[in-house]
DNA sequence: GACAATATACCGACTGGTTGGTACGTATAT
DNA sequence: ATATACGTACCAACCAGTCGGTATATTGTC
């Protein structure tokens, strides 16, 4: 899909503002003003500022979905190696970064909008569940491997990542350092390790 | 501290509606309405809608606090039963509630004013580090009698129960459901289980 | 214990600035 | 000639916050 400069440029300013200040401090104008375009822009090209959200969302999906189909995890050729170097990966990728350009739009947007704005709710629960479904992939690989009889689910696990990522970036607010959110990173690669290791031994 | 009506009701009424639609969407005439007073009640008592926030955090720890400090995990004898049970008892706070009401006034608000607004931001740090402090607290214990060579610190496991929880929180909000939630606990749970287990192998 | 003085708690109309959104005009490409 | 991609000017609604007022409780003085 090809996208004219306007429309690209709110939805890049979109994704920078909304995860700096969050959805409803962000105004229309502000945006415009960001993106270097008009009133007149936004909305010929969004019919109103949820639907620049919603938007938003899908463009979000598309760049990191970007992201994470190139990293290098999926090189190795053991799934369970491929899960812990996403975990690592995701740990990386808050290395000189500040918090809004480390933080989820997604999970920022979620917490505003899950009661008001069902649209935007949706988009961000695609989102996140698209990614954590991808997951799921290899972490079905790796217990197939590992842990065939192990009692959790490949789809839980997979959703637990997201939520501790999703966790971390909140301490990670809440303390103005994003050294929060890697040290529960770490803890949620322990207990991958654990989970396996633990395994292996029955 | 006595608190006169009005006021009680505006922080009352701030816990209820910031959890439900954040707080850049709550405006000081809803709160007012919803509270039953008037907005020169509103200003007499808060002299801005920021100082409310701020407010309103220190008040939800108060009532969070009471409802830790008698809460049964306190029972056991031994700390790790204490924790176990702690986490437990997180899972039992989703049951029979509605997500506005299960959620954390302070890592929804966080989320909106990290970058904008210190004051806030400042407040839902002190909330959420001081919590994690007395679960520190009983994982020092824990760690002494169960795990003294672990590498791990109690501090940092303290600060990941809350991210999970917490992460816990966004996918509920996402999906619109809270066993989500439940179900990151439920492996944090294992976690802790697994990080003990292992230690005691040693 | 009477009375004045003062402080606290609250009311509700008002304001200036900002908000999301609209109406309408123009430039360019097909 | 028509559709797309903008730009400019504008609007009603809403926003946080103000201000002058009243009602009531507390305190100080004699």
């Amino acid at each position: 899909m090809q996208m004219t400069p306007a429309k690209t440029k709110l939805l890049n300013a979109a994704l920078k503002i909304v995860r700096t200040n969050g959805y409803e401090a962000t105004s229309v104008d502000e945006l415009c003003r960001d993106a270097g375009v008009t009133k007149g822009a936004f909305f010929h090209h969004f019919k109103s500022k949820e639907d620049l959200a919603v938007a938003a969302a899908g463009y979000w999906n598309e760049v990191t979905g970007k992201l994470f189909a190139t990293a290098p995890y999926h090189d190795y050729e053991d799934p369970l190696d491929q899960l812990i170097a996403y975990i690592d990966f995701r740990a990386t990728l808050l290395d000189g970064r500040s918090i809004p350009e480390a933080t989820c739009l997604l999970g920022t947007m979620v917490q505003e909008t899950y009661e008001s704005n069902p649209a935007i709710r949706a988009a961000c629960f695609g989102g996140i569940t698209g990614h954590a479904e991808t997951i799921a992939g290899i972490i079905r690989a790796a217990k197939a491997r590992h842990a065939p009889k192990a009692t959790w689910s490949a789809e839980s696990l997979a959703l637990h990542t997201q939520a501790v990522i999703q966790g971390g970036f909140i301490l990670a607010k809440a303390k103005d350092d994003l050294a929060l959110a890697r040290d529960s990173i770490l803890h949620l690669r322990r207990y991958v390790e654990l989970l396996f290791h633990h395994a292996k031994e029955d």
